[in-house]
DNA sequence: CTTATTTAAGATATTTTTATCCGAAATAAA
DNA sequence: TTTATTTCGGATAAAAATATCTTAAATAAG
């Protein structure tokens, strides 16, 4: 569904946002450490989430990243989606059309766009706030020992 | 969504049976021609797709691919999407967590749970036949010019 | 100012996916 | 039986995704 790369994203935003609430600050390793992720390509990750601003990183000792309580009930799971993995998710046909629409449709249009919607609705309403908290409350894990 | 090799695959099952409405037998290079997909890959897919007995090949002159009406309308665009991509889709976790389920869910397998059932419904209520006749019917398109 | 620590950025490597090529096997027709 | 046509199967190649390494830049503390 979501590429490896974009899993890691989640991942690790949610293990920062978790960190966060405690007013935890958290170093690449930290991350990559709890969500089961390589620490060197997590380093590329976080960097990209940066740029797009869905992550504050601090350089240096005492440094690392960090997401304010009020920055993480703004975003939503498909901010990371679309930061990583682009609009396909939410645009591509599921026939790998170059153009599908209602007009010239791929066999699968009406349906693909039906299922297609429901989820992109979920992760335009699910917030890195709620999904933290869950994990925070010890009501789901980021990894599988 | 789907793997690429999966979309061709699709593609080809649907070319193949809307051909086989009118009785005509095609050739990997047809198929190719006609869902804008590379020849050689095609044959390989081909290749998978009559091993899972999702077609019939024909060797030799005259030979080639085709699919019984009777059994067009009892394939499952499921079973083309298993025979390529396996059970990745029906299975796994959103998160790449290798477990997560109930008792240990990831943050988001509620949500994920709910829209993969979506899909996973819509493709195993849609038939091979359904989606050729559309397509017979020039009301959808396995090809964009 | 110097040192230690941390993220940033670019180059490189590995693995997986996608794609091609070529010879073998089957088979229809002359 | 020979030839032409077609799929089949294995080897190889190219491209994309995933992953690592190395050096630079920033910055806190002594």
């Amino acid at each position: 569904m979501f590429s490896k790369t974009c899993e890691y994203a989640i991942k690790a935003v949610l293990y920062i946002a978790t960190q966060s609430l405690n007013n935890i600050r958290v170093k690449i390793g930290d991350v990559a450490e709890n969500t089961g992720s390589p620490e060197a390509f997590t380093a590329k990750i976080l960097s990209t989430l940066t740029k797009h601003k869905l992550l504050h990183s601090i350089k240096g000792p005492y440094g690392g990243f960090e997401i304010e309580e009020k920055k993480m009930k703004q975003i939503k799971i498909s901010e990371i989606v679309y930061a990583i993995d682009g609009d396909a998710i939410y645009n591509g046909c599921g026939l790998g059309l170059n153009k599908c629409n209602a007009a010239k449709p791929c066999p699968m249009h009406d349906k693909f766009i039906k299922v297609r919607s429901e989820l992109k609705k979920m992760l335009e309403t699910t917030t890195v706030h709620e999904l933290a908290t869950k994990v925070k409350a010890g009501k789901s894990i980021l990894i599988r020992n």
